[in-house]
DNA sequence: CCTAGAACCTGCGAGC
DNA sequence: TGCTCGCAGGTTCTAG
């Protein structure tokens, strides 16, 4: 799925589309959909229908929208959970316009605006949630994903405690940028752009990694991501596509990803493809040399 | 405790 | 035409 420039377009869809409405019915189509909802598929519709949806969050590649409180003020104490998965999509889709294939969830809301919230949903992966918020977050943090990383585009990411985290662990630095407890929003398409841009192996034991080369290393993931999020993100299909249903552009961009026996835009060695962990990791030969 | 690998799903394109 | 295989942007569970 998407990973955090791509969520990062959904989560602005929602923002604009579907913050501040309220719920007015939740039909789910789909058990698996839901599956992190502990409660099941019926609690799921009943506890979401009727509350008036929040500022749209985002932390890597989670999206949340907490439930405005329904009396009073304060923080939110509760929060719809979403997660793309590898396939999945949040569309805002007119009224009545036929169902997707894969359509797994639907949510009406109680105003005149005849657009509904769609969660589409191919292979399955991904979900929508409802849960306690971490008491007192004023942005109305899941629970559930109080152990995932702050992502490199948070201004509270720590730096200087990644290169920590990093050193103490007994990995290679792929793995590492892929372990969202570590960072999060980074997955495999940017993980290998950014080990490029960097000129890391894959393979590079963490442990190995000095404090300006992992601080080079946050800044080209920055630079990646922000290049991604101005074009609306990677879309090689039509499966990667904000609320609208229209897809980015930056996979013409990508320099390593997808690029095998092209050649590398820096030095024109062929880019190799290997098999890694049941996917693939892009990499140039001659600039990204393999650790000894 | 930590790390590596498989499992979870559906669909598509390539090759036979 | 139709089958099988490999592959797909993620997370989570299990075995070691």
């Amino acid at each position: 799925m998407p990973e955090l420039p791509e969520v990062e377009v959904v989560r602005r869809g929602l923002e604009r589309w579907v913050s501040g409405r309220v719920v007015a019915a939740v039909e789910v189509l789909h058990p698996r959909a839901v599956r992190r909802h502990p409660a099941g598929p019926a609690d799921f519709a009943d506890r979401l229908t009727g509350h008036q949806l929040g500022a749209a969050r985002r932390r890597g590649k989670y999206l949340w929208l907490p439930l405005e409180p329904l009396t009073g003020t304060g923080a939110p104490t509760q929060a719809v959970l979403a997660h793309l998965g590898m396939s999945g999509q949040l569309l805002v889709q007119p009224q009545g316009s036929p169902d997707e294939k894969h359509l797994r969830v639907r949510v009406r809301f109680a105003d005149a605006t005849a657009t509904e919230l769609r969660f589409v949903d191919q292979r399955t992966f991904g979900g929508l949630s409802l849960h306690d918020t971490v008491e007192g977050d004023p942005d109305g943090l899941p629970d559930v994903i109080a152990h995932i990383a702050r992502d490199p585009l948070d201004p509270a990411f720590d730096d200087a405690a990644f290169h920590t985290a990093l050193r103490g662990r007994r990995t290679t630095i792929k793995r590492a940028l892929l372990d969202q407890s570590l960072i999060s929003g980074v997955g495999n398409i940017y993980a290998d752009e950014a080990l490029w841009r960097t000129r890391l192996h894959y393979e590079r034991p963490t442990a190995s990694l000095t404090r300006p080369r992992t601080t080079e290393l946050l800044t080209h993931i920055r630079e990646v991501m922000a290049e991604a999020l101005a074009v609306g993100g990677t879309s090689f299909d039509s499966l990667y596509v904000n609320v609208n249903g229209e897809s980015g552009y930056f996979d013409r961009s990508l320099d390593a990803y997808g690029r095998e026996d092209e050649p590398c835009r820096r030095c024109g060695t062929p880019i190799r493809r290997r098999p890694w962990m049941n996917r693939s990791s892009y990499f140039c030969p001659h600039c990204q040399r393999p650790p000894r």
